[in-house]
RNA sequence: UGGGGUGUAGCCAAGUGGUAAGGCAUGGGACUUUGACUCCCACAUUCGUAGGUUCGAGCCCUGCCACCCCAGCCA
């Protein structure tokens, strides 16, 4: 017993790798043995749809493995059903994958081993391990069993192999129509395990395909074409999600048949699940074909589009995912800490800017009229950088930051009588409203200090509340729009309120003035409080990023249910 | 109720016989030119459960319970 624990011991040393979950134990395991010596990992999406946040976990493990192990990944797009697949996705998946930073060595198509999965399935038909049967549908599902009982030989099971090989040809040549015959291995239909009861290796569709075209009418099943594509290309381990977990028991019968050596192998980890989202493709396939939301990149999806469109970053997307974890349990990650890797992510690199989303006039009474001053505001908390903003006598705050009568004696903001500071401006002091015949809210008048002027030495004074603003004169009026990521190309109507509400310090950062200027034109105003960020690396007068760390899921949410 | 899996805090998750890491969330405090950020502090006498082995068990053994996956010519 020693002796095997001194062994596993040195190979920990061999690898050269401290593992830091199950699948690097399992590969330091096949190390140290000297079963495998590079690592190679793939990624191996059906072309069926876009990539979504339960796909980029995939990609992490795949990439970031191979990449620990000083290996590769390669990009293999499983296109064995030609009915569901459609090139449409092919780029939209490598863009994806390409703006998540991971570069794949090998890109490949199943298709491409079309042919030797021909020939490998001739060859299991001539070692008498697969058969053409007749069966219908319906038949097969009855002669399967149940989960209880056995199933039992289909009839057509022990026909010849001549008969075997002419019939798989033929299937091939087209001579016989869809779903009158399948290939079918040839293993045990009284096997506990309902994958192994004599699975399909191939079924005829007289269906073209995206890569194809119109040379093959039948098509390998993933549980044959699987193994052989990942053993072809020298795959050492093929990691998937825990579903498949019961199919690996076929998926060895199948490299070992066709023997394959090495043998690739596969090892499966739990899927991600987020708190308030659907991660099924086929509910995001609903959601946008019936106009639920705008198309795959609708910021709303949790599809790596959507995510970006929404301000996610790369950086803060992996480190979700490395914070997630791996493991073998069935589990749904809070969404939160989705959104706290972004914001960490943004406050150490969005630029902060301002604006406001409902304005509420502001003037400055003592502040002389036509004057306007340039002020400068840091790009970053204690950056060096800074950008220019204009102050004058008319202002815009936040509606919200204001309240003629403080609500509680904890109320740091605006009230009358009450001082805050303009963030990066003054500090003033609100002397009354003005109000028109209903009673509403006109104008904000104040005083402000002129010897609090932000970075002044004598600015000392302490206020507890400041406040973002913008200056009237500068800033355009305007509807909710926004440009940029997050919200992209526009948001109807008050989008605050399709806010999640527990999203209260989901939002930060600015925008300013600035931007709207770039914008003359437009209509264009924005920003609550403190909520936005600027992303400063996509920043450019014309396309104005905004990041938000929680999206709109609640409406999300209710539009699923509605399916 | 056949086979395959999984159960550690509100949510993830380390832990590989020596006395329960870490993150998110939450609560409290400090700081603050946005009630943010940042920083401190607190947060499992207990690991699904009942037994057993052991000087010692989250880790080993046995039984039980719960949940997930498999009966596509989907992947």
């Amino acid at each position: 017993m020693d002796e095997v624990t001194e062994d596993s011991n040195i190979s920990r040393a061999d690898s050269g790798v401290k593992a830091s979950n199950f699948i690097e134990e399992f590969i330091n395991q096949d190390l140290a043995e000297g079963k495998v010596s590079e690592i190679r990992t793939r990624f191996p999406p059906e072309p069926n749809g876009y990539l979504h946040i339960g796909h980029a976990k995939a990609l992490f493990i795949d990439f970031s493995i191979a990449e620990k192990y000083g290996g590769k990944c390669n990009l293999r797009f499983d296109d064995t059903n030609p009915a569901k697949e459609d090139e449409e996705y092919v780029d939209a998946i490598m863009e994806d994958i390409r703006w998540l930073g991971y570069r794949w060595d090998k890109l490949a198509y199943g298709s491409d081993y079309f042919d030797t999965c021909y020939e490998l399935a001739m060859k299991l038909i001539g070692k008498g391990l697969a058969y053409v049967d007749d069966l219908s549908k319906d038949e097969m599902r009855e002669y399967r069993g149940t989960l209880t009982e056995p199933g039992k030989n289909s009839p057509y099971r022990d026909r010849s192999m001549e008969e075997n090989l002419r019939l798989f040809r033929e299937m091939k040549e087209g001579k016989h129509p869809e779903g009158s015959k399948v290939l079918r291995a040839k293993i045990d239909m009284a096997s506990p395990n309902l994958n192994m009861r004599d699975p399909a290796l191939y079924r005829i569709m007289f269906i073209s395909h995206h890569q194809t075209g119109d040379k093959w009418c039948i098509y390998p099943m993933y549980d044959f074409a699987h193994p052989i594509q990942d053993a072809i290309e020298g795959i050492t381990h093929s990691l998937c999600s825990l579903e498949y977990e019961a199919h690996r028991p076929l998926y060895d019968w199948v490299a070992e048949h066709c023997d394959f050596d090495p043998r690739p192998r596969q090892i499966e980890f739990a899927r991600l699940n987020l708190t308030n989202t659907v991660m099924s493709k086929r509910y995001l396939r609903a959601l946008v074909e019936e106009g639920q939301v705008d198309g795959w990149d609708d910021p709303r999806m949790p599809t790596l589009c959507g995510l970006r469109r929404r301000g996610y970053t790369p950086e803060a997307i992996k480190d979700f995912l490395a914070r997630a974890g791996i493991a073998k349990a069935d589990s749904v990650v809070d969404a939160g800490l989705l959104e706290h890797c972004l914001r960490e992510d943004l406050n150490a690199r969005a630029k902060r800017l301002m604006g406001v989303t409902r304005p509420l006039r502001l003037e400055i009474e003592n502040y002389p009229e036509g004057k306007s001053e340039t002020l400068f505001m840091e790009n970053l908390p204690g950056s060096e950088e800074k950008h220019e903003i204009s102050f004058s006598r008319d202002l815009y705050i936040e509606e919200e930051d204001f309240s003629e009568v403080p609500p509680s004696k904890k109320y740091f903001r605006l009230y009358v009588g009450g001082e805050v500071r303009l963030k990066g401006a003054y500090i003033i002091k609100c002397e009354r409203v003005e109000k028109d015949e209903a009673g509403n809210i006109l104008k904000v008048v104040c005083t402000y200090d002129p010897l609090s002027k932000s970075g002044d030495v004598n600015a000392g004074r302490k206020i507890k509340g400041t406040l973002h603003w913008v200056d009237a004169k500068t800033a355009l009026p305007a509807e909710y729009r926004i440009y940029g990521s997050l919200l992209t190309d526009e948001l109807e109507g008050d989008f605050k309120e399709r806010l999640n509400p527990d999203s209260k310090q989901a939002l930060k950062g600015f925008i300013e003035p600035e931007i709207k200027k770039a914008k003359a034109g437009e209509q264009f105003q924005l920003l609550r409080k403190g909520y936005f960020c600027a992303d400063s690396r996509d920043f450019s007068p014309e396309r104005v990023v905004l990041n938000m760390s929680v999206g709109l899921r609640d409406t999300y949410t209710k539009q699923v249910n509605n399916i």
